[in-house]
RNA sequence: GCCCAGGUGGCGAAAUUGGUAGACGCAAGGGACUUAAAAUCCCUCGGAGCUAAAACUCCAUGCCGGUUCGAUUCCGGCCCUGGGCACCA
C-alpha cells in the first residue's frame, strides 16, 4: 500500500513496453477517423532545449487526446539535418558535419523517448539522407520542365578578407563575423522557384485556413503585399531613354519633385560609367548587408545624376537622383519622390534641399484614367513577396542536380542518374564536380551549390505518410493523411517556412502527387521558453537541460510542468520552484490513489457530482480549444475536491482524473489505472462524458450590482424574472443602505448571473 | 524603419471574450507533527483606510482619453517588451 513513486522505474517500463508493442505505430485505415498531429521538426543542434520539449510536448497531448476519443493519430518526427551549424561545428572541431549531425541525432532521439512521446518512429525522416534528399531532386527537375524554376544574378553579402558568401545572421554591424571585413554586396547567378506565381492563391487561400490564427494570416497576407497601382513613365529630356516608376498613389502626382533610383537600377550603372563620383557613392551603398532591416536603417543618402525627365502633365523638368532607400527588388527599382505627403521623400527632400511641392486631393481612379489616356501609364498589380532563391554556397546541403554543359547551358541531371550524392569530403576538388553533359556528351561541370534548407522543411510533412517508398516522392498513402490536421511550431516560422510549405503543397498538387489545396488545416503557434525575461540560449547561457530535470524529477514532472506554466500560445517563463509544485502534485495524485483516504466529515454526495461534472465541463472546453495550462488547473481542483468527499465519488473522480491527464502525463496514469484496478488499459477506455443531470439544480446565485459597482448577491430560482429578482433584492437586509431613499431608473438582467440596479437620487 | 503580438498581486497565470478581477499553482509568513531537519498536513496572503475582531469603504488589470448601466475585454492616442524582415532554423 505504501508504494512510493518512482518515477523513472516506472515510466521505463511503460516506455519500453509501449516501445516493443509498437503501440503508436499505424496504418491507414478507412473504417476509421484519421488525425494528423504534426510538430515542426527540430534541428539536431546537440541536445533537446526546453523550447523543443514544449513544442513535443503540446503535441503529445493533443496527440494521445484525439487517441482517446478514438481516431487514427499518426503522429511522426524526423530532422531537418542540413544547415549552417553542421559547418560551423566542423571548422570548429574538424568533426565532419555527417557524423556531427548523426552523433546529435542518435542523442536527441533518446531523449525523445525518454520524454513518453507517442511517436510513429518507423516514418522517421532524416534530410541529409540520399533517400530523402533525392526526391527533393527530383521534384526540382519536375519544377524545371514545368518552366517554374530560372537562373538570374541576385546579390550575395560577401567578406572580402575570408573570400566567403555569409549568411544574413554572420553579418554584424556590417563586417563579416570572423574576419571583421566591411562586407560587400556582390552579384553571383541563382536558383529561383516562381513563388510570384502562386501569389493570387497563395493570398486566396488563406481565407480558407480558419484554422489558423488570425496574426499569422494577417502577417502572411502582408508579406504578399498585393497592390493596384500604375507603372508611370517618365521621359528623359535630353535623350529618347524613360525611367518607369511604380507607384500606388498616382493621385499625389502634382507634387512630384524628383526622381530617385536604386544603386542597382541599370539606369544608374549605366550613368556611372562615365562619372566616377557616382560611381564612388555606387560603390559606397554596397557595404552593407542584404538583410533588409539593416537597410531600412540606413541614414538617406544620394547622389544628383545631373539628368532631367520631364513630368507627364505639367511639363516641367524634374532632377533624377540615386537614392540609398530605394530598393532595387520591388516594383521598378524606382519611385517618383512626393516630399509633401510621403515621409521617406520629405526626409530625402530635407537633407538635399529638393522642393517640397502641395497637392491637392485628386480622385485617384481618374487621374489613373487619364494617364492611361495620355499612354504615359499603365495598370499593374504588384507584390511585395518575390520570388524564392534557392541556391546556397555551402557544402551540407542538398546538392542542386544541374550540369552546366558550355554547349547547351544549364542541363538537369537525368531522372535514372539520381540521387546526385553529396560528396563525402567537406573540401572536395573541383576535379569531382567534373562531368559530361547530358544533352551533347561533351565535358561540363556539375553545379556546386545546394539547396536552401527550407525546402527540405516544405514537404518533409508529405515525406512521412509514405515512409520507405523508393519509386516515387509520394504514394497514395499521402492522400489519406493530407492534409494535417494539427500543426504546431514557433511564432518565429509565421511566414518563411509556413508560406514556403504552403507554396510547396500547391506545387506537389499541380504535379498531381496529391489532392488538396493547403497543407495545414489547424496551426498552433507556440510562444518561446524564456528565462530571466530573455529566450532560453547557449549565447546567454541561462539554459536549462531537459536531461538534468528528467533525471531528478521524471518526464511526466516536466511534462506537467511546461502545460501548466503557461498556454501553449504565450511566452513561457522558466521557474524551478514551479517543477517542484508539479512533482508535489504527482506525489498527492500517487498517494491517493493508493489509499482512497476516509474523510470524517464529507461534503455532499449531490454538492461533490456537480463540482466534479462541472469541472469536467470546463476542462472539455479547455480541451477543445487547447488551453491546456487550465485543464492541469482543473485536474488540481478535481484533487482538491476528492480529498474531501466519500468513496462513490472518489472513485467515480479518480477515474475521470486519470483520463483527462492521461494526455499530458501519460505514464503514471496509465500505472495508477491499473494499481487502482479502474480497468487493464487506460488507452483503450473511452473520453469521460459530463454527466449534465449532475449539473442541474433549482437555485441560481445572482451578483448584484448598484450602478455597476458589486454590492451583494441573492439566490434565487433558476430562471428568475426581472420583478422576482427585484423584490428578493429589495427584501435583502444587506442591499438595503445601497437602495434606501434613492429611484430605480433601470434594471438589466444578465439570466442566471447577474442584476444592475441603475439608481438615482 | 516596416509588419505582427504581448503588458493583470512578490512570481506563473485565470476570468468560457462586455457582467463577482486575481480561479489553480509558486514563493513568503504563522502553526501542527519531529530530539532536529526534510517530507507531509492546517491557516494567512493585491494595496490603503477603519476596527478589539469582524463587517465595511476606497484604490487597483502599462499610461492618457472615449463609448457603456457596467470595460482586463470595445474605440482613439502614447510608452515599454518580444517575434519576423527573404542566406539562423
Amino acid at each position: 500500500m505504501d508504494k512510493p513513486y518512482q518515477p523513472e522505474q516506472l515510466e521505463i517500463q511503460w516506455q519500453t513496453q509501449w516501445e516493443n508493442k509498437k503501440r503508436y505505430r499505424v496504418t491507414e485505415n478507412v473504417q476509421q477517423k484519421k488525425f494528423y498531429c504534426l510538430s515542426m521538426l527540430p534541428y539536431p543542434s546537440g541536445h533537446l532545449h526546453m523550447g523543443h520539449v514544449r513544442n513535443y510536448t503540446i503535441g503529445d497531448v493533443i496527440s494521445r487526446y484525439q487517441r482517446l476519443l478514438g481516431k487514427n493519430v499518426l503522429q511522426p518526427m524526423g530532422w531537418d539535418a542540413f544547415g549552417l551549424p553542421a559547418e560551423n561545428a566542423a571548422l570548429q572541431h574538424k568533426i565532419p558535419p555527417a557524423k556531427w549531425t548523426h552523433e546529435n541525432i542518435a542523442y536527441m532521439k533518446d531523449q525523445l523517448k525518454r520524454l513518453g512521446f507517442s511517436y510513429d518512429w518507423d516514418r522517421e525522416v532524416t534530410t541529409c539522407n540520399p533517400d530523402y534528399y533525392r526526391w527533393e531532386q527530383w521534384f526540382f527537375i519536375k519544377l524545371f520542365e514545368k518552366g517554374l524554376v530560372y537562373k538570374k544574378n541576385a546579390i550575395v553579402n560577401w567578406d572580402p578578407v575570408d573570400k566567403t558568401v555569409l549568411a544574413n545572421e554572420q553579418v554584424i554591424d556590417g563586417k563579416g563575423w570572423r574576419s571583421g571585413a566591411l562586407v560587400e554586396q556582390r552579384e553571383i547567378p541563382q536558383w529561383f522557384l516562381k513563388i510570384t506565381h502562386y501569389a493570387d492563391e497563395l493570398l486566396q487561400d488563406l481565407n480558407t485556413l480558419t484554422g489558423w490564427p488570425e496574426q499569422v494570416r494577417t502577417m502572411q497576407k502582408n508579406w504578399i503585399g498585393k497592390s493596384e497601382g500604375v507603372l508611370i513613365k517618365f521621359k528623359v529630356n535630353s535623350s529618347r531613354d524613360s525611367i518607369t516608376v511604380f507607384t500606388t498613389r498616382a493621385d499625389t502626382i502634382d507634387g512630384v519633385s524628383f526622381i530617385a533610383v536604386s544603386p542597382q537600377h541599370p539606369f544608374a550603372q549605366k550613368l556611372a560609367l562615365k562619372n566616377k563620383s557616382l560611381q564612388d557613392f555606387i560603390d559606397q551603398c554596397k557595404n552593407v548587408s542584404t538583410a533588409e532591416a539593416a537597410q531600412a536603417v540606413l541614414e538617406k543618402k544620394g547622389i544628383d545624376t545631373g539628368l532631367q525627365v520631364i513630368h507627364p502633365l505639367t511639363k516641367k523638368t524634374i532632377p533624377v537622383w540615386i537614392a540609398n532607400y530605394v530598393l532595387m527588388d520591388y516594383g521598378t527599382g524606382a519611385v517618383m519622390g512626393v516630399p509633401f505627403s510621403d515621409e521617406r521623400d520629405r526626409e530625402f527632400a530635407e537633407i538635399y534641399h529638393l522642393p517640397i511641392l502641395e497637392h491637392g486631393e485628386i480622385d485617384l481612379q481618374k487621374i489613373i484614367a487619364l494617364l492611361v489616356k495620355k499612354r504615359v501609364a499603365e495598370r499593374k498589380t504588384q507584390f511585395r513577396l518575390r520570388d524564392w532563391g534557392v541556391s546556397r554556397q555551402r557544402y551540407w546541403g542538398t546538392p542542386i542536380p544541374i550540369i552546366n554543359c558550355k554547349k547547351c547551358g544549364t542541363v538537369p541531371v537525368p531522372e535514372k542518374d539520381l540521387p546526385v550524392l553529396l560528396p563525402s569530403d567537406m573540401n572536395t576538388p573541383d576535379e569531382f564536380y567534373k562531368t559530361s553533359c547530358p544533352s551533347c556528351g561533351k565535358s561540363a561541370m556539375r553545379e556546386k551549390d545546394t539547396f536552401d534548407t527550407f525546402i527540405e522543411s516544405s514537404w518533409y510533412y508529405a515525406r512521412y505518410t509514405s515512409p520507405h517508398q523508393d519509386h516515387a516522392m509520394l504514394d497514395g498513402r499521402a492522400d489519406y493523411w493530407l492534409p494535417v490536421d494539427q500543426y504546431i511550431g514557433g511564432i518565429e516560422h509565421a511566414v518563411l517556412h509556413l508560406l514556403y510549405a504552403r507554396f510547396f503543397h500547391k506545387l506537389m498538387r499541380d504535379l498531381k502527387l496529391i489532392h488538396s489545396d493547403e497543407p495545414f488545416t489547424n496551426l498552433l503557434t507556440q510562444g518561446m521558453v524564456l528565462k530571466d525575461g530573455a529566450k532560453m540560449s547557449k549565447s546567454l547561457g541561462n539554459t536549462v537541460d531537459p536531461k538534468t530535470l528528467i533525471d531528478k524529477y521524471g518526464a511526466d514532472t516536466v511534462r506537467l510542468f511546461i502545460i501548466f506554466a503557461a498556454p501553449p500560445e504565450l511566452g513561457l517563463e522558466w521557474s524551478d520552484a514551479g517543477v517542484d509544485g508539479a512533482s508535489r502534485f504527482l506525489k498527492r495524485l500517487w498517494t491517493f490513489a493508493h489509499t482512497f483516504p476516509t474523510i470524517t466529515k464529507p461534503i455532499s454526495a449531490d454538492k461533490a457530482r456537480q463540482q466534479l461534472h462541472e469541472i469536467l465541463s470546463q476542462i472539455q472546453f479547455d480541451y477543445e480549444r487547447k488551453q491546456f495550462n487550465t485543464v492541469v488547473s482543473g485536474a488540481m481542483k478535481i484533487l482538491n475536491l476528492l480529498a474531501e468527499s466519500d468513496k462513490t465519488i472518489q472513485i467515480e473522480g479518480l477515474s475521470i482524473l486519470l483520463r483527462i491527464l492521461f494526455p499530458i502525463t501519460p505514464h503514471i496514469c496509465a500505472e495508477l489505472w491499473q494499481a487502482s484496478k479502474l480497468g487493464d488499459d487506460i488507452e483503450k477506455t473511452s473520453w469521460p462524458l459530463v454527466d449534465k443531470s449532475a449539473l442541474e439544480s433549482t437555485t441560481q446565485q445572482f451578483i448584484v450590482q448598484i450602478n455597476g459597482k458589486m454590492r451583494g448577491s441573492i439566490v434565487a430560482v433558476k430562471d428568475a424574472s426581472e420583478d422576482v429578482l427585484q423584490k428578493a433584492i429589495y427584501a435583502d437586509p444587506n442591499l438595503q443602505k445601497f437602495i434606501d431613499g434613492k429611484q430605480l431608473r433601470k434594471i438589466i438582467v444578465v439570466p442566471n448571473k447577474l442584476v444592475n440596479l441603475v439608481m438615482g437620487e
